[in-house]
DNA sequence: GACAGTGAGACAGTTTTCGTCTTAGTGTCT
DNA sequence: AGACACTAAGACGAAAACTGTCTCACTGTC
């Protein structure tokens, strides 16, 4: 046409991954179109299509793991300077379940196919979630423990924390971090360094 | 299959408006189907099509004719009991302006064709506007002033309400008693009976 | 039992959406 | 200039969704 022209593609691409994000917010994910995105991206079918090859599921997989590593990155900023594992992974927690709580958006994001919740997570979902956790968590549990016990602490704290934001318990809140400081000392710090595989 | 049996007509019906007004509350007129409003409803497709013969047109202008009556049927009862015309006309031109602005659902509820807003009303669209407001407040005009001219007046308010709702005017804010009263008895009461047809 | 109202779902016709592809236009390099 | 990379626009067929109508079985009421 006339104006746009020299855009770099990762502007394009944060554009698709606003509008994605735009469209799901207004619409959410099942009534949300191609065109929608690419109307609201200001953007070609043509230039999704090869940006994400593969469509609409390619694009929605990309932008979930997208936000994912923004969660994940998010997180990370907070944790960071932990002088101890259990300051670390009371931290982890207590952002967490808080951040689950209050975005449900974000939740929504987390899940796996479009139209899922958290709550009907698949196993490749809860999978997902683990895998990226533990890529952005373990590298900070260097100076405290070995990787291999790391990753099997955040397996099982990534599936606690989302228990508990699932299906909330009366005796454990995981938004408070007392309560998630006692939790940590009591089942995740005394654990055996037995990695069960 | 076992509960629902016994339901009069009218409840169903009123169970299928709740349910259109809730999904389109949720996506929006362009992204509503038949099977959203009947599973919201609780209510097979037979049942809708048989209640609103002529399917989604009949049926979402049967909505929006509902909320057009429910609306003036509030309003009417905020406005029974003026004690004048002046009070009659203002408080029609103040609770109308209120509530546009303050429910923009309202607004595109009142528009004649799903997706389109007030801003974009067609000529059928206002006129239905007109008639049922001309219906339903000319009754309360009858102490003051013959029918004829009622309508006239409503007709002239309709519009202007309208208007000044899509477009603000710096020097008129019809949310202000003081201002609509000003412009009721500048230009609405001392208008002569012409009524130019 | 006759009846009226309903849910479930099959059905065909239409519309929408998807993903691919082609074309033309534009800016950036050499 | 010419090669190149990237994009918008939109045509295209295939697949999916939606619409509106229909039939059938079921359940209460009369």
């Amino acid at each position: 046409m006339s104006a746009v022209t020299t855009s770099q593609p990762r502007d394009i691409e944060a554009a698709i991954f606003a509008a994605v994000d735009s469209c799901v917010t207004q619409w959410g994910w099942d009534k949300v179109t191609m065109d929608d995105i690419c109307a609201t991206a200001g953007v070609s079918r043509a230039t999704v299509y090869r940006l994400f090859p593969g469509g609409r599921d390619v694009l929605f997989e990309a932008v979930r793991l997208g936000k994912l590593e923004d969660f994940f990155t998010a997180m990370r900023a907070h944790i960071e300077g932990s002088e101890s594992l259990e300051d670390l992974l009371v931290r982890c927690i207590v952002i967490a379940s808080i951040e689950l709580q209050h975005d449900e958006h974000l939740a929504m994001m987390l899940a796996s196919v479009p139209g899922e919740t958290l709550g009907e997570l698949t196993v490749s979902g809860l999978g997902r979630i683990v895998r990226v956790a533990t890529a952005f968590i373990t590298p900070l549990t260097d100076e405290f423990i070995p990787g291999d016990e790391a990753a099997h602490i955040v397996d099982v704290m990534c599936r606690l924390v989302i228990s508990y934001y699932l299906s909330p318990s009366s005796t454990i809140d995981f938004t408070n971090e007392d309560a998630a400081r006692l939790f940590v000392q009591r089942f995740i710090l005394p654990a055996p360094t037995v990695t069960t595989r």
